[in-house]
DNA sequence: TCCATATTTGTAATCATTTCAAGCTTGTAA
DNA sequence: TTACAAGCTTGAAATGATTACAAATATGGA
């Protein structure tokens, strides 16, 4: 059988990235925590413990490898950080603006579908779409101390 | 007949913010710029020639207070650097990764048309669609100089 | 006028990211 | 096997955007 870890080793050569340790490292992190789209930081942090040399500096080289080779996808909803999502299929996101967590949307959108190609005569690469407002479990324990980092 | 900046002055004071000297500078240089999407530092840059005293940190809780009060848009496609709309009618947006600048989108969306209220349980109060690529300028302009900002 | 309050300002701090140069690996050819 | 070049990794310093903070200034009544 194939191992998770053969999978992402393939991912890299496909990719014409050497799978060096860091990268397979970093790679395996991102798809072991697809719902999280963890910034750079929270990569490096986790990761340590399996790498205690890995420089921060990997951890940004490595992931700016990552987007330019279209393997995973930058998510830049908050404006002062990107955060990394290794679900490259097109979704929607949704921030919460009281617990920061960011959240996929599935939904129905006619750009979703893989249609790039042109748009008012410019060369369309990317399709980001997002929301931001409060999330359910924010809505519902109103008053109540939140779960995660506050944005307010 | 009413002059801009009393139209200016009026949205101000809709929001309840009081219309200060830098205030109404500030909404007014952003209303006159709806296509160059300022970042924080190009409307400084501008409102010294007016303003010689004014403070980087002036503009910056001015356009955070105009974002909370919803009476500007804060664009944040880059990841980057926040840039400021005056236009808060929905639009896409679409960010040359060439020569770096942002250009209005419009097009049909079913999100597009106000329709906020909630998506899977969460409080919906911001919509954002962005898309990356090249522009038809920069498209055309293959090996030539870009005319602006480079961010490869 | 006097005072309370809101606003503006300048500086320093913070946070994410990039730059850079030095050290380390690895593959390959002599 | 040794030697070297190319690619990778590392840590420190630099950069850029943004926020925190406290002092100075303006504003609008009592
Ligand atoms: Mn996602
Ligand atoms: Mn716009
Ligand atoms: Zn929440
Ligand atoms: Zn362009």
């Amino acid at each position: 059988m194939i191992t998770n870890m053969e999978k992402i080793k393939t991912l890299l050569e496909e990719k014409g990235i050497k799978p060096t340790f860091q990268r397979l490292k970093i790679l395996e992190y991102l798809s072991n925590n697809l719902n999280n789209h963890p910034t750079v930081e929270m990569v490096y942090e986790k990761l340590l413990n399996d790498i205690p040399t890995l420089s921060l500096t990997t951890v940004y080289n490595t992931l700016n490898n990552f987007l330019e080779k279209r393997l995973v996808f930058g998510v830049t909803i908050t404006g002062t950080e990107v955060r990394y999502d290794f679900n490259t299929d097109y979704h929607h996101h949704f921030l919460c603006k009281k617990c920061g967590q960011i959240i996929d949307i599935d939904l129905k959108c006619a750009y979703a579908e893989g249609e790039k190609g042109i748009i008012s005569g410019h060369r369309i690469d990317e399709i980001h779409g997002y929301f931001k407002g409060i999330c359910k479990d924010c809505s519902k324990n109103v008053g109540k101390k939140s779960r995660g980092r506050s944005s307010s």
